[in-house]
RNA sequence: GCCCUCAUCGUCUAGAGGCCUAGGACGCCACCCUUUCAAGGUGGAGAUCAGGGGUUCGAAUCCCCUUGGGGGCACCA
């Protein structure tokens, strides 16, 4: 299926790092396209030019390539080139049109120099703040003279900025997910900025202009937008190009109900991944965060996603971000991978444990591969596997003498469980070195001391790795090898002997 | 202050007038499985569908009001 008609974009500004609810908004407008085979592009705003850098511009590509959110057209890279017809899609170098455009507002009077300093900007404003009145500009340059124009530009001596004249009358339009909204003019704040005074256009202008001449045909983008669209609508009418169609998601909220924000919530993406999410469970926990295919499926590929998305279904209301929900679904789609891929997935996740010391060496990909089978289905992020079985690559294990020692048991007992059970283990070995032929003979230990199977194996467990909560024992101690779990056991028992109390 | 907007379990959501004494999932609780922890299985608590008026034979679903929440109002994007 395929629609040239259906144009719809992505337009991040390089100022920060990918946010999750970029991605989200880039996924949506992605998922919009890709089900009706139209096409998505990716445009750089970098018109902030004190705030905009290219780590950012970096970060920003690389996040939505790692969720696997692709485009048509814009920078594939970093500082690559552009691919599609409308090149360039960094708006820095787009500045000629820009200003080829304001000179048309200029020229119909649709615009007008303006020579306000932001110091009488400021004082208007805390006048009308002070009267209870909304922030509007006064319109203080509207309609100068050719001579008070001259008047005003000899006393500021700086050049002026070029604003767009706001119409009376109400713009209404019928929003993709929100249906009817109308605005009065009159609440737009007045005229408003399009070019600085320094010569760089501002925001509503760029992405009118750019919308237009890159024949965007859907304007899907966050609710915090609304207010911006009869703005740009505006714009659109004055430059004389055909009005697109626009669509507002519902914003992602912080746990507290308000607009996510970093101050309350983690809102890099590089972070999640950090953490050891999978762009498998990003993606299809943000697809369900503000829509649903209308089923009781939870767990869906992209594909999938792509197949069932439908922009009627989108909510209108926020929704508040779940780590917990994130979490569920990330582990999920982490049994879902195959052995070679998991194993490729892990490394970098053991090699930080590695850089910050939190384990002293790097297992082989066999090694993992043979601890899967027990961690797979117990790892909620990929970063969970140093927590989870990180005591097997560590040199010098940190033992609690009072955790070795089971609830039921006193040191003494646990001692004397430790060098037993240390002698029959050491009775294996390395090819009896088996889960499965390790077990039996503790289990006829125990039988013979009337011990319970789960406190000697309790002992057994704190005293090779450390904690009480650890994959199966047996298959763990496989993992460990026979010589550092004697090793460890003699440790264990060593620390425990001047706890014991005759 | 002004404008816009939203409203189903704690959370994500199903629901587009009768199928709803409101379904699923996360989380929580219990039980089963079990050497711990997970995973899995079974069951449970949890929403008078924000409140109040209408419309209708019938409303979570349509209309109005109220309340509550959110977003926005830059020479940021």
């Amino acid at each position: 299926m395929s629609d040239p008609t259906i144009r719809v974009r992505i337009a991040p500004s390089p100022t920060g790092p990918l946010h999750i609810g970029t991605a989200r908004t880039a996924l949506f407008n992605f998922l919009y396209a890709r089900h009706v085979g139209g096409t998505f592009l990716f445009r750089l705003e970098d018109t902030d030019v004190a705030r905009s850098t290219p780590e950012f511009e970096r970060d920003i590509i690389d996040g939505l390539h790692w969720l696997g959110i692709t485009w048509d057209e814009g920078p594939d890279a970093a500082g690559g080139l552009d691919k599609g017809p409308f090149a360039p899609y960094r708006q820095m170098q787009r500045l000629a049109i820009y200003a080829e455009a304001a000179d048309r507002l200029l020229d119909a009077d649709l615009a007008y120099p303006c020579y306000c300093t932001p110091d009488e900007l400021e004082a208007d404003r805390k006048a009308q703040e002070a009267a209870k009145q909304p922030p509007k500009y006064v319109g203080r340059c509207a309609n100068l003279t050719a001579d008070e124009r001259a008047a005003r530009q000899a006393a500021t001596a700086r050049p002026p900025a070029t604003r767009f004249r706001v119409r009376p009358g109400v713009i209404a339009w019928n929003d993709l997910i929100r249906d009817r909204i109308e605005i009065d003019t009159t609440n737009l704040g007045g005229d408003f900025v399009i070019v600085r005074s320094e010569g760089t256009p501002l925001y509503h202008f760029t992405v009118v202009v750019d919308d237009a001449a890159m024949a965007v045909s859907h304007v899907i983008r966050g609710e915090d937008h609304v207010g911006n669209t009869p703005k740009h609508i505006l714009l659109f009418e004055a430059l004389g190009h055909p009005v697109p169609t626009f669509g507002h998601l519902p914003l992602i909220l912080n746990p507290d109900g308000t607009k996510m924000s970093k101050r309350k919530s983690q809102t890099a993406v590089d972070d999640y991944r950090a953490q050891g999410f999978i762009r498998e469970g990003l993606l299809n926990y943000l697809a369900y965060l503000g829509w649903s295919p209308g089923t009781e499926e939870d767990v869906l590929s992209l594909d999938e996603i792509i197949a069932k998305f439908d922009i009627d279904k989108v909510h209108k209301g926020g929704a508040k971000f779940d780590i917990g929900r994130l979490e569920w679904l990330n582990g999920q789609w982490i049994r879902k991978l195959d052995a070679d891929d998991l194993i490729d997935r892990l490394r970098p996740y053991l090699q930080a444990a590695l850089d910050d010391g939190r384990i002293s060496r790097l297992p082989s990909d066999d090694e993992v591969r043979a601890l899967l089978p027990v961690i797979q289905e117990r790892l909620p992020t990929l970063a969970a596997v140093v927590d989870l079985v990180g005591f097997l690559w560590i040199d010098d294990l940190a033992l609690d003498p009072a955790l070795v020692v089971p609830k039921r048991w006193d040191a003494a007992t646990t001692h004397e469980a430790l060098v037993a059970a240390r002698g029959i283990l050491a009775a294996h070995d390395a090819v009896t070195w088996e889960a499965d032929e390790l077990e039996p003979p503790l289990r006829e230990l125990v039988e013979a001391r009337s011990w319970k199977a789960g406190d000697l194996f309790m002992a057994i467990r704190v005293a090779t790795t450390g904690r009480t909560a650890t994959p199966p024992l047996f298959d763990t101690l496989v993992a460990l090898g026979r010589e550092r779990t004697l090793a460890r056991l003699d440790a264990a028992a060593t620390a425990l002997a001047p706890a014991i109390v005759r």
